[in-house]
DNA sequence: TAATTTGGTGCAATCGATTACAAAAAGTTA
DNA sequence: TAACTTTTTGTAATCGATTGCACCAAATTA
């Protein structure tokens, strides 16, 4: 009725002449409540208009039903999509998911957990960001005994489960794929190295090269962060001496695009003279004049079975207090213009082609 | 101490030897409360690890601290760059941000607005999805005297508050930027008219041609969706016939998109034969080998804005109880290469180019 | 010294829903 | 019909923090 009051149970209660806590029971279907009384009830909360109240039954449970993710930014699509997966999953569960940016910064990361455990938000699913190298705000969430997640940035703390692509594997393939295009002057961008995902992807490219008897070659591997700027200034250092690489393995796709288009300034052939190929299957990658070759990490199923793991740990807290579960995914090669000097390869690779 | 058990102000209180009452002011900085008492209280907070328990205080105050947004994708940059400025202002005021996707679906919307509702956030921004029509589940959020704020795609709901740019005036600036480039055989790519940004910047098209009496075309008008094929199908169409297009105002960057690859296809010289300029000025059109030129919505701003709006409102809600502004943001002319004949536009026009 | 002001705390109700336990109502059996 | 089950419903405590009101003690004033 009127406008600003909330329909309670007690109104619902006082309006039947009944107590609140069979209101409360026929609402939930509690089977000791009578047939005739369940409806009455239902009917009534129905014209009432009520809608029950999630503080109170949190209050009282301990549960809020909704649950915390920190990304560095939500504006990429590699963490939208983790994001999808995990709401994906949660939503049906009755979650609410709580979105924040660390904006790769250590501090705003360690407010949002706070504010997260505050809200008691019943647990948190995080990837770590770039600036982040101590973890005790981080450990302030176990000791809070709230449940976390790590997906494909982590940090190693026991007990904590974490979902991630096999980062070496995607390095290792897309060198790899790299060598048998023909190159043997492969060069890496390789972002920040603190990074575990980094370490990794590079660690599978020197593998790779290693497999393939090629000698590293230290003036080919440049440290580049993730934005388009660095591959073009990286490519500027590499075309400014001799002993040019002809191929260039990018842990970014963004800076790959930065290559890109500085190789284009320079006339420099791709993929004939240079292919490239860089990681995460942005989705601007496809839509190139010259589609990019790029590792796809998954990120939708990244983020589902994130979501997963999450919920077997929620239903196996009684029982065992440290489940810890590591799933590593794999990356899949997406072989496109920039890398492909086969002029159709349709067919002859088990990989996606588009 | 123990690992599950939260401390509560009574944990305090006990060990004081004080009532809870007293925690509470001094937690709260009550100047009620002699100094002494509170350092004590502050003291002890720190030592037992007191952390306050938002959803009693939520419950008790009935108001949550946390807000919802319902977009139709987080995966767009529009979006994501929108929930960003939302974040950035209500942050600092002790929000959370509560993030849903619609998924274009009103059946996503509805439930979602429920969940929000339940769990009594403080206020709902949306944009609503393209499958919207009747409105009635949006009305609850006003039922339940939640402030709602709409942004970007809003319904005509008297008493809602809105944040849009003027679609229209993007429309006009878009047409007549190609016009002034020396089209006069303008095509538009126009989305779905039932939502009135589609409209809008269909009828700022209309009136462009107008104003430099240019005939309207029926032919040259395609009603496509927001997808890469629906572009490129649309221009396949266009050049199957005679009387060619001399520029393409594509209501979305991606059916654009679409426009230019199969416009290199055909081997049409682009902005020569055929200028093109998109609308939303995603992240891909500047990296494009052939940079698009787009209408730039302003997103974070936008978000800023409806954030203000906002606070505006449940401050001075207890004085007015339906206040309603509706802000238009001006949209942004980006030229690049798409629709750029000059050779260097820098400096001779009152916009910015890249 | 008595009366009054001021400062500092405590008591208890409140927010809305759940639930163990008690109690009443209805149904069964002898 | 008395005695006993079985159903169904009610009472009251609980989750944790806040706050109006009452109260006591110390300080001030007359």
């Amino acid at each position: 009725m009127a406008k600003n009051e909330k329909v309670t149970i007690y109104d619902i209660s006082k309006k039947l002449n009944i107590s609140a806590a069979t209101v409360s029971r026929a609402l939930n279907n509690n089977p000791k409540i009578s047939e005739k009384t369940r409806e009455l009830v239902m009917k009534t909360a129905q014209e009432l208009n009520y809608k029950q109240n999630r503080l109170a039954l949190a209050l009282k449970s301990g549960k809020t039903n909704s649950i915390g993710v920190i990304v560095p930014y939500i504006n990429r699509n590699f963490f939208s999509a983790v994001i999808d997966g995990i709401e994906k999953q949660l939503t049906p569960h009755g979650y609410n998911v709580i979105i924040c940016q660390s904006h790769e910064d250590a501090i705003n990361e360690a407010n949002h957990i706070t504010a997260l455990l505050n809200t008691q938000v019943d647990g948190i699913f995080m990837s770590v960001s770039k600036t982040t190298h101590d973890t005790v705000h981080i450990e302030k969430i176990l000791e809070n005994n709230t449940p976390l997640i790590f997906f494909d940035r982590k940090k190693d703390i026991p007990g904590v489960s974490s979902v991630t692509i096999d980062d070496f594997r995607g390095g290792y393939m897309a060198t790899e794929h790299l060598i048998q295009q023909g190159a043997n002057r492969v060069a890496h961008f390789c972002g920040d190295l603190n990074l575990e995902i980094y370490r990794n992807r590079h660690n599978g490219f020197l593998k790779a090269l290693e497999d393939y008897n090629i000698p590293i070659n230290k003036n080919l591997i440049i440290h580049t962060n993730s934005r388009i700027e660095a591959g073009a200034e990286a490519v500027a250092k590499l075309w400014a001496k001799k002993n040019r690489p002809d191929a260039i393995f990018s842990s970014s796709d963004y800076a790959a695009l930065g290559a890109i288009q500085e190789l284009r300034k320079l006339n420099v052939k791709i993929p004939e003279e240079v292919g490239v190929i860089g990681f995460s299957n942005e989705p601007f990658t496809k839509y190139m004049e010259l589609p990019m070759s790029s590792i796809d990490q998954t990120p939708v199923t990244m983020g589902e079975i994130a979501a997963q793991v999450f919920l077997e740990q929620i239903n196996n807290k009684q029982h065992v207090l440290s489940v810890e579960k590591r799933v590593v995914l794999a990356p899949e090669l997406v072989i496109r213009k920039s890398s492909n000097k086969a002029k159709s390869l349709k067919g002859t690779l088990p990989v996606s082609t588009e």
